[in-house]
DNA sequence: TCAAAAGTGTTCCTGTTACACCCATGT
DNA sequence: ACATGGGTGTAACAGGAACACTTTTGA
């Protein structure tokens, strides 16, 4: 089990204390955090009760769906204006927390009861992000629970739909870096071909040739060379590489 | 102006019977419904006030998304079971029908109160759906506005973002006719490859070379060829085809 | 038989696949 | 010098673009 562990925070007090009036109160939004670490992607989630499911959170009647997202993926990650996409939408009629939420809520000791707003039906808007790990920091706060990146491999059991939301995301991000040759946070600002290389075979789930990948990368202008990397591995030493300044 | 008018209807009484406690209070659903006649795209838009919108709904507690869009489509159009896509999600923190809404209550001489659950502020899922134009048939109801058909190039001024939405339809038809060959319900069963070629350069909004559009056509395996076609045009008569059953 | 419209073929070009080969470096 | 891994080159192939050509039909 390729995972580490860190302390987390539901923001659930505030939620309570703004409660119904602040918030849309059938809309969700759910992110699925994509890092890149030890040539395997990587997924955060956070743990409620016996299960997993996705980070995520609700929207202010002052926002915007997208500035919801950003502000969400802030609160978990600390990062601001990275990469954030829109996914899908989840629409399926029984979509509701009231089961994660009572399990959570007795376990932390709070009082619970059956007509908090959050026990609603649930349409959830997904969204996914690619972060660079060693960037992210979590935020802590009143209600404390485990979160971990989990090997897309290797996910836990989790709540609701939410395993087919990640897979949602593992599938968009196939179609995605065969389009936009884009990184985004995955890699380091200097990363080496054969690194880019080995990112995008994890991503595709297949063999790519060697070659023809360095040229088509090549090809693409996207990418500037820099003076060679000194390393201690046996054979020739790659180039260095990173992303021109103009995206 | 090649628009055609019909009578319409705008569920408002069912709507507002049903009120508050069936429907999702801040989803709405708006469908950019295409159909294609005379060599034109053609947009299915009401009118409400002194200017144009969408068709669309809500989500009743019991429906899913999808179930709720397949059921508005159906009211609008009568088609049952027929092409529809999610287009995308609309959710600036402004979006709400008050405006639109007070003027055709007051139009039609209903009652209109400031609390209306419907003045809420809305996040809009859109959708998009190909239809035969000739087999659409609007169902009228209690309260009823003039409905049209527009061409893509003569829209009329339109409530909110709606306009936005159509231009966004517009670009994702374009995508999905290159990677999905399907031309759904915009041709009739039968058609002739001219027809098809004419429908593909009108969507792309522009030329294709003859000669390689029908060999990229033939070699999807989607047509079969029938006997030809009796016309009394000039010159050589086009064979018939039709997309093979199995789709 | 000629013009109009339908349909086919040929050439060029580009990007993909598969494979072989050369280069730099540490042991 | 040689094994190891980084990087380049070439031939075969498929799909797209541009253009010329043949076929069928009504006047």
């Amino acid at each position: 089990m390729s995972q580490f562990f860190y302390i987390c925070s539901m923001d659930v007090k505030e939620i309570l204390e703004q409660g119904n009036n602040s918030f849309l109160p059938n809309l969700s939004i759910d992110m699925v955090i994509i890092g890149y670490k030890g040539n395997v992607l990587k997924c955060l989630l956070l743990k409620i009760g016996k299960n997993w499911l996705l980070p995520g959170g609700y929207i202010r009647l002052d926002q915007s769906v997208d500035e919801a997202a950003q502000n969400i993926l802030k609160q978990r990650t600390g990062l601001e204006n990275s990469h954030l996409k829109f996914l899908s939408v989840f629409g399926e009629k029984n979509r509701q927390f009231k089961k994660v939420m009572k399990e959570f809520f007795e376990k932390t000791g709070m009082e619970w009861t059956e007509d908090y707003w959050f026990n609603n039906r649930f349409v959830s808007l997904a969204y996914y992000s690619l972060v660079n790990i060693d960037k992210t920091h979590p935020s802590v706060s009143h209600f404390d629970e485990a979160f971990a990146w989990f090997d897309f491999d290797e996910l836990p059991e989790m709540w609701m739909d939410h395993k087919s939301i990640v897979n949602t995301a593992r599938q968009r991000l196939k179609e995605d870096i065969r389009n936009e040759q884009m990184t985004y946070n995955l890699l380091p600002k200097e990363f080496t071909m054969p690194e880019l290389y080995q990112l995008h075979q994890v991503i595709l789930e297949k063999k790519i040739e060697r070659s023809r990948f360095q040229k088509k990368m090549l090809s693409t202008g996207l990418f500037e060379r820099l003076p060679e990397l000194q390393k201690t591995t046996p054979g020739r030493n790659p180039y260095q590489y990173r992303v021109k300044i103009d995206l």
